[in-house]
DNA sequence: ACCTGAACACCGTTCAAGT
DNA sequence: ACCTGAACACCGTTCAAGT
């Protein structure tokens, strides 16, 4: 019988990606950085090597990972505001789990600077107040994922699957949800648009 | 010296009211049972009595407490709806050291039973879906008051003073953000309305 | 009925030590 | 450089016991 020799070190990421599965699997409250050494095949201490400010380290990554989306800049300011709205959508309902982070930690870090990215397109496309533009977006899609995500029970049990996550396929599910997300941000890019009409006659 | 005798019995409220001032002055992770305990002048042990389910019961009282607004109906449904999200906003930018709970657990007891009359409020008021409404209102509360709290850097010190919370007053405060609120509100209101215009030629 | 004390299993983090 | 083991202070919760 072979000695087991760790196959693959340790690294920031394969501690993040164990972190988001035990959180959105069994919730944050559970997420334990003896909980996690044992999900990686190590002691609990190995990880400070990697995240020197331990446990507060690890919510701060979390929550950017969660909570940094790039999006290409598109043809129009309100192509792009949707494409990084969609993808911020995408990446917080697949964490439930670290949602309440993603809520309430200030950007830091990539996520900083991806708000900043965000800020500039709208900014280059001749928005009037583009940093309270992106507040309003960024504001919809952490309410209607909140929402959603309260809806969906996963708060009440947590325990249930190892995948992602998965929103009650039946009966007010996943797509109304969907057509609902859509349709309020139609709504939102409207009311953010200089009115052009306003100004034309 | 007189003996001390504990002046006033332990009580749920009393609970969920030190605990409160703890979350919200030193932030959720510092919340504990024996701090607790400590606060109200009992050991830890002593509130299982009044919350039987322990720290878990107490994390959905905090919710419940934080997100369960009562408002009497108005004249119209706007006005109506106006009231309890502008109550909403105000009971959730009071208690930043459970909003991350608020946004995340789903509604129970009083607060569920709030969701209903709401529901039952526009309904009345003849909204096509009055569910859809409630649920449109709630995510541009949540959403707001995450970015607002996000922004004022709440998470990063949460230890400074014992006062429920002082947005930061100067350049870009709170009388802006009050304004984005109100201003966003309008058009979301506008738009739940059943185009009458649309109707009425 | 309401609270305490001791106990148990578990937690975050440090530090010296191993390789 | 990377990981371990032992240790410390602290945590949630139980249970029998006090009043």
């Amino acid at each position: 019988m072979p000695a087991k020799r760790p196959p693959v070190p340790l690294s920031r990421e394969r501690i993040i990606e164990a972190a988001l599965h035990i959180a959105d699997s069994q919730g944050l409250r559970r997420l334990t950085m003896r909980r996690l050494g044992d999900a990686l095949q190590v002691e609990a201490m190995a990880i400070y090597h990697h995240l020197p400010r331990g446990k507060d380290a690890l919510m701060d990554a979390l929550a950017e990972h969660v909570t940094a989306v790039h999006a290409e800049p598109a043809d129009s300011w309100q192509e792009s505001a949707r494409a990084w709205c969609r993808a911020s959508r995408a990446a917080l309902r697949e964490h439930p789990g670290v949602l309440a982070l993603a809520l309430t930690k200030p950007p830091k870090g990539r996520a900083a600077i991806a708000l900043m990215e965000q800020t500039e397109q709208l900014s280059d496309a001749g928005l009037p107040d583009p940093a309270q533009a992106v507040r309003a977006l960024r504001a919809y899609v952490f309410g209607s994922v909140a929402v959603e995500v309260q809806r969906s029970g996963w708060a009440d049990s947590p325990a249930d699957g190892a995948e992602p996550w998965r929103p009650p396929s039946a009966g007010g599910g996943s797509a109304a949800a969907d057509a609902d997300f859509e349709h309020g941000l139609d709504a939102l890019l409207a009311g953010l648009n200089p009115r052009r009409t306003e100004a034309e006659r």
